[in-house]
DNA sequence: ACAACAAAAT
DNA sequence: ATTTTGTTGT
């Protein structure tokens, strides 16, 4: 048995937006601690973890730990079905195979609920070292998306250097290059708008920018997004979730050979 | 000799976009009444019937009833070089086989006047009975707008059932199935926003959402839609048109047989 | 002001 | 069927 009701129904939506185009099908964790999910992305190369956190639910009852396959697309056209103000519950009977979205709606004239089938999905569930990372920046989320979104026009990968003076975004591609740099920069009205650099040293790290985009999709779940890089580790994106979790992104860096980096 | 002169002229362009993908030619037909269309869609499934009564124009003359055949894409390709804040006049001559709209910008720089050519149209008027419906649901148009739309991402077909707890919209299909219950809600603010039920007898009817969703575009001319439903009747789902009359259509139930009940 | 969605044109 | 444009919501 398990019932999860959480108020803020739109973070689940936002959810679903922002990872339904990287991983088509998923299982999701279900244990006391909360709803979780851990997801290669469909060609092998980008990890997606999200937590939602047990104490962020309204109401939260989870009788034993249960991993429901889901299709991701499917579940996302059914939460759309849900207005951005309804209070979202799942649903799970022990041993059935589907899955219930309940949609309340604020006034509760409209009560809807959605049965999806679930699916069975082998799922190698990585466990995920916690790293010393060389230099970890935080920095308005749309900042980053905007950076991403702008040098993708340019290149196909960035190189993302972590320097005393700032992070620097680098790309390259026929019609130019392009390097972005921003400073530390603590002194913004508010916290969210900081961009902040932890450097322990510096790291200068290649990544393809396509996944990069798709992560940047959760920039509407958080103000702010923390990329941790360390040399030769996957970095981590990640977007909070306010009360409730993350959002986490890891992708590993591209190794450039000295002929690729002749080239360039 | 006809001139028809409507000063809300968004209304007639608004009433052109609810009716043109549905229909493709149809007759207007003006006479002391009003100017008046019924035609059925081009599959011949779905029934459309507008009314816009002569008392709704600023100035009406028709000097003897007239049938008109139109292109309704071409009509509206038309109406959709006036502004909406003109005034239309649609003026006839006895015996042309053309139809002009004229245009006049609110402030009378612009006067813009189209002719378009008419065509012959058999047209089959039907009589529609008037009926006793077993249950009159009616809700904001936005709502059921809404509520089409979310359950054709889920299934072709729509089961409407409507008992004392309110009105439930049902659907099924691959990916899963849904359910949407709206309660009697006559509580709001503003009347438009309520939903009321009136129950004879309880009702449950199953229609193809294709239709109701041509039928939802409609939408902006009306803050409420009212849903009649009978068993073996076809159900009418009617637009009032502010100090003018309505659109209504009408759409068939599907009889569910045996062999379609068991398989779902 | 931007992005998502729906409508229209090719 | 696909691409472009316009509209709506955030």
């Amino acid at each position: 048995m398990l019932e999860l009701r959480l108020v803020q129904g739109s973070l689940l939506k936002k959810v679903l937006e922002a990872i339904k185009d990287l991983v088509t099908d998923a299982n999701f964790d279900c244990s006391a601690t909360g709803f979780s999910l851990q997801a290669m992305d469909s060609s092998h190369v980008a990890l997606v973890a999200l937590l939602l956190r047990s104490e962020g639910f309204e109401h939260y009852r989870c009788d034993r730990n249960i991993s429901m396959g889901m299709n991701l697309n499917n579940m996302s056209k059914m939460l759309k079905c849900a207005g951005n103000d309804d209070i979202i519950t799942i649903k799970g009977d022990d041993g059935s195979d589907t899955v219930t979205f309940m949609f309340e709606s604020p006034n509760q004239d409209k009560i809807s609920d959605f049965e999806m089938k679930l699916m069975d999905i082998d799922s190698e569930h990585l466990g995920i070292p916690e790293a010393e990372y060389h230099a970890i920046v935080k920095m308005p989320s749309s900042e980053f998306g905007r950076i991403c979104k702008d040098l993708s026009s340019i290149g196909d990968t960035v190189v993302i250097s972590v320097s005393k003076e700032g992070v620097k975004f680098s790309t390259r591609g026929d019609i130019g290059s392009a390097n972005i740099v921003c400073r530390q920069n603590k002194t913004v009205d508010k916290p969210e708008g900081a961009t902040i650099i932890e450097m322990n040293e510096p790291v200068s790290l290649t990544f393809a920018l396509r996944y990069l985009n798709s992560f940047t999709k959760a920039t509407t779940l958080s103000e702010s997004v923390t990329i941790s890089l360390s040399s030769e580790l996957p970095v981590v994106v990640e977007y909070k979730i306010a009360d409730m979790g993350y959002i986490r992104f890891y992708l590993a860096p591209k190794i450039e050979d000295e002929e690729e980096d002749m080239k360039s």
